[in-house]
DNA sequence: CGGGGGTTTGACCGGTCTCAACGCTCGTGG
DNA sequence: CCACGAGCGTTGAGACCGGTCAAACCCCCG
């Protein structure tokens, strides 16, 4: 029996929690078993989508990590996300029926592929899932309001501080280590996102080792002190 | 008559081309009136909606301006966009059934009210509306895409650029002028949208002067050259 | 063993911030 | 009608953070 016959069926699916919306009927969740039309591979560094593409579904995260950019006319590239199971990626296609920006594996991932015509004929009948799909989408409007608070008003380390924070909190949450994690991007990729300088985000990497906050070995990263990297996202007012 | 008591129907109001989807049969575009429940009037600088507040309702803007913000922990706030007629606020309220920003209103101003689980009860039924309500969302996104590639990337003069082609344009679309504007917000208020300190904002203004390719006379502008802004935003690959 | 992508580190530069002073405009009240 | 103050905007000088350029390093993998 190969991988790609085995039953796709999000009733249970390991990763329900995290995608489907909760308190559905047997019933309900049978019907949304319908969602996932298949799966797809992708391979380390290739794209699950690209700018331009003709928008068909969305993606549910089995396996792996993604990171979303787009691309402006002058060739400048910013990366918009990094995404691990469990998330949803592909809404920035909805306006225009066409993806407007890429989606490359990190590293091997399989995705659960949801034909959108099939997700909004179903959320017609399904209102939790209806609901759930409003979430999604307005979940990921906050968090991009919370990387333009970074972007717009952070310095270099406030900004990496957050980053880690952030990932180790979303990897806890998925039964990893709340203080180890493995980097799945370069330096690069991280300063692209937080709008630093893969230089700068080394030097102040550095700088976190040196004052005992952090280990790094390579892309593996140790957090010794969460409390110091939260006290610099959030300067304690001194009372 | 009050201004209060003109009856409130989308199916006749002058901005339903940039609120409501198009193409509606006329008995599913008299059911869309159903979806206003009311109007509310929010003076300058008065709050429409404010961090934590209970959601109920997305917001169609009908005249005046607005900004929204959110307020990190430590107080620092950050500007997270402009909204003018036409455009739907409230979006991020949805996931946690709270509001995650405030609504400021730049100039007296006056938006339909529609409450939210209308929207989804008749997006179930009629189908180009939660179409129509998906794109919107999917819009925003894309929106604050940009917005991070703006703030990621881009230096002082590229920002402030493009942010003065955007208002224009969208104003231009409202039938306003394609080169004149008023600018509502402050400078620290550009500032906090663009991640720049209002110093720089009206130093880079200043410079745009000198170079002759706007006019500021207070909130007033007038772009002289276009193309020069951009040139800015866009610098041409030199063939 | 060699090569290459990714990372670190250093020296220097420059854009933006900071701090400060001043100016302008408009509304208010004497 | 004018004086005045508040809020907003402009401009300057200097500091500093992060960018730029360059060299060396490291680790993995062919």
């Amino acid at each position: 029996m190969t991988p790609e016959s085995i039953k796709v069926a999000c009733s249970n699916c390991n990763l329900r929690e995290l995608c489907m919306p909760v308190g559905l009927s047997p019933e309900e969740l049978q019907r949304l078993d319908s969602l996932v039309a298949t799966r797809r591979k992708v391979r380390r560094k290739e794209l699950l989508f690209h700018n331009g593409e003709q928008f068909v579904s969305l993606y549910a995260i089995r396996t792996g990590v993604f990171k979303t950019r787009i691309t402006s006319e002058d060739g400048r590239d910013q990366v918009t996300g990094f995404q691990m199971a469990g998330e949803i990626i592909g809404l920035d296609g909805i306006v225009n029926d066409r993806h407007t920006c890429d989606a490359v594996a990190l590293e091997d991932s399989e995705v659960c592929v949801m034909p959108f015509d099939r997700i909004e004929e179903l959320s017609r009948e399904v209102s939790a899932l209806q609901r759930h799909v409003h979430q999604i989408m307005s979940r990921e409007i906050v968090r991009e309001h919370g990387v333009m608070l970074l972007l717009g008003s952070m310095r270099a380390e406030e900004r990496l501080a957050a980053f880690l924070l952030n990932l180790v909190q979303r990897l806890h949450a998925r039964g990893f280590s709340a203080s180890e994690l493995v980097l799945r991007m370069t330096r690069e990729e991280i300063g692209s996102y937080l709008g630093l300088k893969l230089e700068t985000v080394s030097r102040t990497l550095s700088k976190f080792v040196d004052d005992g906050v952090v280990e790094v070995n390579q892309r593996h990263v140790r957090i010794l002190d969460a409390e110091a990297l939260r006290r610099m996202v959030n300067p304690t007012v001194c009372a």
